[in-house]
DNA sequence: AAGTCGTGGTG
DNA sequence: TCACCAAGACT
């Protein structure tokens, strides 16, 4: 340790977070106390989502769901359906079943606690710090990749992550001030806006002279972490049929699983030895099925995905196979589809449309 | 305790 | 184009 290096002082955050905070439509106005439901909401969609990503999304939920207990007895459906296009699905399923829990068990109220939250579906460490302190005024640690970022750094701290998880909580602990909703929210407005994963603003930040890796110069090359290798191309094919007038056949995936609960256009398991010969053996009725040239490629977390589609018309009387159904065109909008199967359908119905 | 689980933006 | 990343949780 070099003795004149000076130590950061949480104090020091606060004073440019007061500055420079940033406004956003579940934060609470400085002197406010946030809606323990609105943060709540808001963290779950903000997992592994950007700001603008969410923003549109959480302003509709909120319009649609305004509390906890309207949420608790809604239909799973309409859940699904609001969170369509979000991502991670599991989130939605889980917030679900939190608000029925915090309606039914709780009278509607969160637990206040970090541990009371931790016991609820959907809410890890992270979460439950953030909504402790955030809504709470807890002095509680809300580790997200934000706050990795700003400590590894500040500290210097070498070990990779997620070993790291845990010093990087016992930091931001021992740096705790008397604002703790303020001092989770600074930090991670700090990570989001100069300390960034490339070229960091060192030089706006106001922990530039105790940071321990800009006094280095080596930033960027914080936090540690293994790269991740991506997986291998998987195939498939997507079967939009349509009805005279003008239905679409669609059916609910399984609750688990990827992508569960929301809906798709009928299609076989994807796989990375498919072969394109078979795929007819995929198609959920007998028609005069047409592949369209162009396959839709989608890009998930684990592993990129490319999808043969294939477009039939079919007659009024056509009977929907066993656990399908037909969508009036003018409702395919309110159907909870995936991005990937969004796609699928628009390509579908490009390639009906041209013939 | 690695793998699973979406999507869109970025350099 | 491509790897990385975004207020992670669950198994």
């Amino acid at each position: 340790m070099d003795a004149t290096v000076r130590q950061p002082r949480a104090a020091d955050l606060l004073a440019w977070y007061d500055r420079h905070r940033r406004v956003l439509p579940w934060r609470a106005l400085p002197g406010e106390q946030a809606d323990p439901y609105r943060v709540w909401a808001s963290e779950i969609m903000l997992q592994q989502t950007t700001i603008t990503a969410v923003k549109p999304y959480f302003e509709r939920f909120m319009a649609r769901f305004p509390t906890v207990d309207a949420l608790a007895q809604a239909p799973s459906e309409s859940v699904m359906q609001a969170w369509a296009g979000l991502g991670y699905y599991s989130r939605a399923r889980n917030l679900h079943a939190c608000a029925k829990v915090v309606a039914g068990q709780h009278g509607g109220r969160f637990p206040d606690t970090e541990e009371g939250l931790r016991e609820l579906p959907g809410i890890g460490a992270y979460t439950a710090g953030a909504v402790a302190a955030i809504a709470f005024d807890r002095p509680a640690a809300a580790v997200d990749g934000n706050v990795e970022r700003v400590m590894t750094r500040l500290f210097a701290i070498e070990e990779e992550m997620p070993g790291a998880k845990p010093l990087v909580r016992e930091r931001v602990l021992a740096l705790m001030p008397s604002r703790p909703g303020d001092f989770a929210q600074a930090l991670m407005d700090l990570g989001a806006t100069i300390c960034t994963p490339r070229s960091p603003a060192c030089g706006l930040c106001p922990w530039r002279e105790p940071c321990r890796a800009r006094i280095a110069g080596t930033q960027e090359t914080y936090p540690r972490k293994a790269a991740k290798k991506t997986g291998k191309t998987r195939f498939g094919a997507a079967f939009v049929a349509m009805r005279e007038d003008g239905a679409v056949l669609v059916r609910t995936r399984p609750a688990k699983g990827l992508l569960g609960g929301m809906v798709e256009v009928p299609g076989g398991e994807w796989r990375a030895d498919y072969r394109l010969e078979e795929a007819l053996r995929d198609a959920p009725l007998v028609a005069q099925w047409r592949r369209l040239i162009a396959p839709v490629r989608h890009v998930f977390t684990h592993f990129p995905l490319e999808l043969t589609i294939f477009v039939a018309k079919l007659p009024l009387d056509a009977q929907a196979p066993e656990g399908m159904r037909f969508t009036p065109f003018a409702r395919l909008r309110e159907e909870a589809f995936p991005s990937v199967f969004l796609k699928a359908l628009e390509a579908g119905l490009e390639g009906l449309q041209r013939h």
